[in-house]
DNA sequence: CTATAATGTGAAAGCGCTTTCTGAAAACGC
DNA sequence: GCGTTTTCAGAAAGCGCTTTCACATTATAG
């Protein structure tokens, strides 16, 4: 209980235990068989002296960092927590610590080399978020072979890295066709996710084939902006009502914007699902809160964020990969879309 | 561009550059004045040989990881995203990486000192979420004086660590008074967060001053469990209205369980805020979406993620460092109370 | 000009581990 | 019993940086 004595290394510990560090290090990794009565006294000696393994003397000596890189643009507010919730669990049980940048301009080929410190030496493999990187910086990473596995983004062709993708055409084109032969819908609008963003060409292609299906007519008017976001696709059916466009449901793109389309269709003194019926895309949260709860697709968002690493840890043993996960979408049919309430069956959560 | 030539070092980038190891250290950390051109010459050498400083070599050798670390309970729906944008935000900021580790059951002290990679020598500090952690744990990191700061909940008091805590009862107060005030409210309902959660604790008292500022004899019928989540709170809505207690306002302890109690309401035929007013805490992301948009206190969860890590990294460089930030709130005003919708003015964001 | 102080750079000593190489001792085979 | 294999543990060589320390230079002063 000394002052500043400065805090144990490997070989205190060895002292103590009066063998080689070369032993220490032994029983500390398992990575070769120690007389167990020699490894009791080690493990005893280690926790009188409180000793703690410097991470970075590991890695520098082994080469390798059991660290797991995550890159996102920015941490959003819908699914975010989910996916990090996955990604956290399936890196730890799989003995990785997690390593997050989250901001756009990183990674860019314009940020000086030494500043990358996230990919390369530095970690063992990188979960990349769509959008978040630049197409060069992916491709020179897949040159010197880095691991590194893509969410929610087809990889260029020239790159075969793994990709984490929904089943994104599928579910919308269930769930607008349920529109369309339960409801009777005919004039269905749907709101386009961010610029580029896959997930929402997905879900457009799905909206697409199921009025083509029904013989519906796609009207580009019913076209609008959501922005995968409560602002922006409230401001569109605003916009729309405004306009006194007329519709009788909306395809929000994802929650978020359903969310927002519920409440500027609330704030106009418009009748969810009587006068106009409303449906989501991912199952978030809060979805199931809303008034009235509200139709969307289940993506499996934790499920993506450990099946992201999954692939990742296989890249990084060297053992073969998935090229591509489609993860399956699921319809879930609320109240916002027509249907009567469910009768919630004691201690389900739905 | 040959195969397998392995990764450069600063040793190679020396050689390129004519110089010696020190010099490209030099330029790399800026710590000592090295001629312009000689920079140069080094930056270019960094340049065409794509060099990346491995991290752990640099933090062996000069003893500071620039890495914070994060410890949560789990990671949640609600306001976890905002908590992080500001954790990183700032935390990039001061130069520092993020290595989170979210999980019950870390940390403990059954836990082998061996795995405890997280603290000591392999963080330069830890932001320690509210029941993250063991209190003895917590002792022994602040008596070897590593660096902590505390979210969400009050150091023990022989640890006089940095704590950043939420105005909680003023806000609290000052909406429940709101209720009684302008709309009458005599039997306004409290649903608890978890169990020992001091935010909770906080509320509670607030609610209580309120109803004894304005002459009101507390019911114990009206204060039931909500867990600061939708589920618990939407049950115990529900058991109420079975019981038949009577009630004309909930305050539901955050909005997550607001949203609960507004979807319990709602599945009744109960109307809001004509038959029932509801208010939450935490003016979360959706709150002013919800029907109706949610009357709440707004908790500036990003500003405490930021004053944590600013908090922190004083520690860190030994400055002193606030013992208590106390993070103001402030009434939101919305319609689930009864208030009427406020004029949107254009472009804002309420 | 010579003595003195800056200034810029290199040599080399670690930082605390892992891992190869080697050897001693114990176990085994015939 | 002696040679051979197996098991366990130590010595020592790095891993790729930072950082003293010392040493040339060059600038400044007297």
């Amino acid at each position: 209980m000394s002052t500043t004595h400065r805090s144990p290394t490997i070989a205190d510990v060895a002292q103590r235990a009066g063998v080689s560090i070369a032993t220490v290090s032994r029983v500390l990794n398992g990575t070769t068989p120690v007389v167990p009565e020699t490894a009791d006294r080690i493990r005893g000696a280690i926790e009188e002296l409180h000793y703690v393994p410097r991470t970075a003397a590991r890695v520098l000596a082994s080469r390798r960092t059991d660290t797991i890189g995550l890159l996102l643009p920015e941490i959003g507010e819908a699914f975010f927590a989910a996916l990090l919730r996955g990604i956290e669990a399936e890196a730890r049980a799989a003995g990785f610590d997690l390593l997050i940048h989250a901001t756009t301009h990183v990674l860019h080929a314009s940020v000086p080399a030494a500043r990358r410190t996230l990919a390369e030496h530095n970690t063992d493999g990188l979960v990349v978020f769509t959008q978040s990187i630049r197409e060069e910086e992916l491709i020179r990473l897949h040159q010197i072979n880095f691991p590194v596995v893509l969410l929610f983004e087809t990889p260029p062709r020239s790159v075969d890295i793994p990709a984490i993708l929904l089943e994104n055409r599928t579910g919308a084109q269930r769930l607008v066709e349920h529109l369309i032969d339960v409801h009777g819908c005919r004039r269905i609008g749907f709101l386009q996710g961010p610029k580029g963003n896959e997930d929402s060409e997905g879900r457009q292609a799905g909206y697409k084939r199921a009025l083509k299906a029904r013989g519906i007519a796609a009207d580009p008017e019913l076209i609008g902006y959501g922005g995968f976001n409560e602002e922006e696709a409230s401001a569109t059916i605003q916009e729309w009502l405004a306009r006194s466009i007329p519709f009788d449901a909306v395809f929000a793109g994802d929650d978020d914007a359903a969310t927002g389309v519920l409440a500027a269709l609330h704030r106009a003194g418009v009748r969810v699902p009587q006068d106009v019926r409303v449906v989501g895309f991912d199952d978030s949260a809060v979805s199931r809160f809303l008034s009235p709860p509200l139709t969307t697709v289940r993506a499996p968002i934790e499920a993506v964020g450990r099946e992201a690493i999954r692939q990742l840890v296989r890249v990084i043993r060297g053992e073969p990969a998935e090229p591509l996960s489609l993860m399956p979408t699921e319809l879930v049919i609320r109240e916002s879309c027509g249907c009567q309430p469910q009768p919630a069956a004691p201690g389900s959560k739905a």
